[in-house]
DNA sequence: CGGCCGCGCGGTATTACATCA
DNA sequence: CGTGATGTAATACCGCGCGGC
């Protein structure tokens, strides 16, 4: 993991990017899977089963040969090429685990037209949808002549997107919004499958599912980078691409920091209310300083530090020296006392790093004296 | 030192969904 | 209630820079 884009502006997202347990994630399966009826529970997987080690091997294999290199490919003959190379490993089965859903409700399913002949549920019931953002189609439904899958298997050879059109598999669909129904889902989808019928190249871009962006929630939460083993296996678990884990993770980054300068702007617009305040009334009481000195010479002998300021308030205070002074000008002082709202919350001296103190006096020749126009409460 | 590779990030296009008139 | 316009969030991609090898 690189540091170079950890939190510039020095702020904290609570949970994010604090902890460092490596593979959180994977023991959050067990967790996510109970309290959310995520569909999951069984994959038929047609390639071995993996070990870390050999997920670590298929990791790497994957990254020599991978749907990634095609992200930093700069030339269309190099995109297509890989274009093609991800085509053509929608076929390999190795990672492509034939979902059963067994989950006891029946939720909409998203993509109806798309076949559900291999779904099972443990009620029997033969149900639920493909979500095209899951496993390859060819897997299961080429040798089935399935239009669709026809359809969506004719992408131009050197369209990025090609390998992730032909992506779907059973999935649930209980968290999504229930102000769709069946027929409404069936719809969109027959839409969209008419729609590549139509233009073969366009993009499918579904979302995860709740359980999926969940589990990723909880695995942001708990590294905001991942490992490429980590990557792995959070895309075994959610049946999703590894490409796919990859991209969330770098929007939710993203979003995290987008979210946090919106904070930071908020923050900094406070401030310079605040200051903007503080000068107002610093000039305010400038000016009523001179006005005093004008009117009454007499109070300007009086020693210089007759007026202090409190450093921790930052309040212009007369000392016992002064009270006829302060008697004679209460507007002075009382002006001097308008509360500085900052001083117990000082916007700026929390997570950002950022420190105002700078443009503020530092030091002050003062002490407490019993007329100080204020109380402590420290 | 330069090239390659993997990765993260910023920017942006595209899509899905929500809201409202 | 249905529908189109609009806004927003999510997903995906591209290009670039950086660091390690």
């Amino acid at each position: 993991m690189r540091s170079r884009g950890v939190m510039e502006l020095g702020l904290s997202l609570g949970d994010a990017g604090t902890a460092s347990k490596p593979c959180g994630f994977m023991e959050k399966s067990s967790k996510l899977s109970s309290k959310t009826n995520l569909g999951f529970c069984m994959g038929l997987s047609i390639g071995p089963n993996h070990t870390p080690q050999e997920d670590e091997d298929e990791d790497k294999e994957k990254h020599s040969n991978s749907d990634h290199k095609s992200d930093n490919t700069n030339t269309t003959a190099a995109a297509t090429t890989e274009a093609n190379k991800r085509k053509s490993m929608t076929v390999d089965t190795t990672d492509s685990p034939i979902q059963l859903d067994l989950l006891p409700n029946t939720p909409v399913p998203r993509n109806q037209n798309h076949s559900l002949a291999y779904l099972v549920a443990d009620n029997g019931n033969i149900s639920r949808g493909f979500d095209v953002n899951r496993f390859p189609a060819v897997v299961v439904r080429e040798d089935q002549g399935d239009q669709d899958v026809a359809a969506l298997s004719s992408s131009p050879p050197n369209s990025a997107t090609s390998s992730f059109q032909m992506d779907f598999c059973m999935y649930s669909s209980k968290g999504r919004s229930e102000s769709h129904n069946e027929a409404d889902q069936a719809e969109r989808a027959s839409s969209r499958a008419s729609d590549e019928d139509e233009n073969g190249s366009a993009r499918k871009k579904l979302r995860l599912s709740k359980e999926q962006s969940a589990f990723l929630e909880e695995s942001f939460k708990e590294h905001n980078t991942l490992t490429p083993k980590q990557k792995l296996a959070l895309a075994k678990e959610l049946n999703l691409r590894p490409r796919q884990v990859e991209v969330w993770f770098q929007n939710r980054r993203a979003r995290t920091k987008l979210k946090q300068t919106e904070v930071d702007c908020e923050y900094l617009k406070r401030c310079c209310e605040t200051l903007t305040e503080e000068n107002r009334r610093l000039h305010k009481e400038l000016q009523e300083l001179r006005a005093l000195k004008t009117s009454n010479p007499f109070y300007m002998q009086l020693p210089a530090t007759t007026l202090t300021m409190c450093p921790s308030c930052e309040r212009v205070a007369t000392t016992s020296t002064s009270t006829a002074a302060a008697t004679a000008t209460p507007t002075a002082t009382t002006t001097t006392t308008t509360n500085n709202q900052n001083n117990t919350a000082d916007p700026t001296s929390k997570t950002t790093g950022l420190s105002l103190s700078s443009t503020r006096p530092r030091f002050y020749p003062f002490s407490h004296t019993q007329t100080h126009p204020h109380q402590h409460t420290a």
